[in-house]
RNA sequence: GCGUCGGUGGCAGAGUGGUCAAUUGCAUCAGACUGUAAAUCUGACGGACUUCGUCCUACGCAGGUUCAAAUCCUGCCCGGCGCA
């Protein structure tokens, strides 16, 4: 039957009473992950600057690329063509894509106005959604933005060329079964940080008929249900009893696991997971969409968290700024221009072993994309380690001591 | 030698009497980035003082005209090109 599986193996609670976290595996027609797991994005099913050989060397067990963009470039019938997502890129581990819900805010409200899905002290001014009920190309621009929401889906104006693309739950999940990854993800919405609670109880009540438009659009086509698992998105943004909501709403659906998307603020992040992950079933994975910064992710495991998602460590790398165990550094900083010592003599990733931190900035410098390949290479090792170390400290009850060497030592200069 | 065009901030290159401490790009120095509009974006970038600002020094050098000069005039120095 289904190749599909999620074991838990072992519980946080037996170091911490009361953790939800939690040692599993999660298996998949391309291979198990072993959780909690960092998941690569690959947007364009490509994990930018690295091949799958690279990727593999870091660690990597799994890459999440995005229905949206793969949808306008270059087409899912191209890619179900080429024999599915895995095939077309040449990766053959477990694969993941998730919805196009992220784009409703990223090219939505958050369009060209800085916003990202932590909540900032001080946001940027940001008018509240009028969420015209139009599809209409000038009305979405004369809102500053490239799509807009109404009851059935989404309209699009792609950010490659202008044209005109809808989404509904039904069309993402069809896109979704051609591009043929083995997790896939019901179509949400992504609230942003700024709206407030009135506009958060409508989207989330809408992103709950979604989710269920999502499995009925999955349950129609039995060849996809079997090769592929279909998780929910947990909504409610920055409200945290609208947070318990949807995790009890999306628990009753039938999904294979769940993610949990939208926003937080920092302060709020862990209850947050705490509330979703008591009330989500355990036997179930989770996975946190979009969150990936190393505090974040202790947060996350010791709540509950299957699997991770960001794109921080390879986009940081493009631009420089790698991992240390004492925190990042900008390699473009005039102070490396010199330095040839490695990264990290701590961090043995292919590149802290071989190259020193004066060549990477000589890289960055004379911009070659040696430099993002290698920083790249780089951050993946990092995080990635990162979250197996956490793993293994749960695996033998040390969980906190190294929660807490990590941490001390990761922040100390901030 | 004569003629001609030109010499602008680290570099390239705008500006051609006041709105010019001087557009822009690069370089430089920083910063940001959390389901990737992202090999992207933002800021600073002559000096001093406490930001607005004020003052000083600056558009080859030296003078001059003018209320006012990177911009006009004279001489000199340097470079390209043309003619001898």
């Amino acid at each position: 039957m289904s190749k599909f599986s999620f074991k838990v193996e072992k519980k946080l609670d037996t170091e911490i009473p009361g953790a939800l976290g939690r040692v599993g595996v999660i298996s998949t027609p391309h291979g198990d992950i072993e959780t909690p797991a960092f998941i690569v994005v690959g947007t364009k099913a490509t994990v930018k600057a690295l091949t799958p050989e690279q990727l593999i060397e870091t660690g990597v067990q799994s890459v999440l690329a995005n229905t949206y963009h793969l949808f306008l470039e270059p087409g899912c019938d191209t890619v179900k063509e080429a024999g599915g997502l895995n095939t077309f890129m040449h990766w053959e581990g477990p694969s993941w894509t998730d919805s196009g819900g992220y784009q409703v805010f990223s090219l939505g409200e958050a369009f060209g106005k800085g916003l990202s899905k932590f909540a900032k002290d001080k946001e940027p001014e940001v008018e509240v959604d009028t969420r015209p009920n139009i599809y209409n190309k000038e009305l979405a621009q004369s809102h500053g933005r490239l799509c807009i929401i109404d009851e059935e889906g989404v309209t699009f104006t792609s950010h490659v060329d202008g044209s005109m693309h809808r989404f509904t739950p039904e069309r993402s999940i069809e896109i979704q079964h051609a591009l043929g990854a083995d997790i896939i993800f019901a179509f949400d919405e992504c609230t942003s940080p700024t709206a407030d609670r009135a506009y958060q109880r409508e989207a989330l009540d809408r992103t709950h008929r979604w989710a269920k438009r999502s499995i009925m659009a999955h349950k129609q086509n039995y060849e996809a249900l079997k090769k592929q698992w279909l998780f929910g998105i947990v909504q409610g943004g920055l409200e945290k009893d609208f947070r318990e909501e949807s995790a009890h709403v999306l628990s009753k659906m039938d999904f294979d696991g769940y993610g949990i998307g939208g926003c937080f603020n920092k302060e709020g992040l862990e209850e947050s997971l705490k509330i979703v992950n008591t009330v989500l079933p355990e036997e179930k994975p989770r996975h946190l969409l979009g969150i990936g910064e190393p505090a974040d992710i202790f947060i996350g495991i010791e709540n509950g968290i299957d699997t991770f998602d960001c794109v921080t460590p390879t986009r940081i790398a493009r631009t420089g700024m790698v991992y240390t165990r004492t925190g990042t550094i900008n390699l473009r900083n005039a102070q490396y221009r010199h330095d040839f010592s490695p990264i990290d003599a701590g961090v043995p990733s292919y590149t802290s072993k071989n190259y020193t931190r004066a060549y990477l900035a000589h890289l960055f410098r004379s911009n070659e994309i040696l430099g993002a390949t290698l920083a790249s290479i780089h951050n993946l090792y990092f995080i990635v380690n990162l979250v197996k170390n956490i793993r293994q400290s749960i695996l033998d009850d040390t969980f906190l001591q190294f929660k807490d060497e990590f941490l001390r030592t990761y922040y100390q200069r901030k």
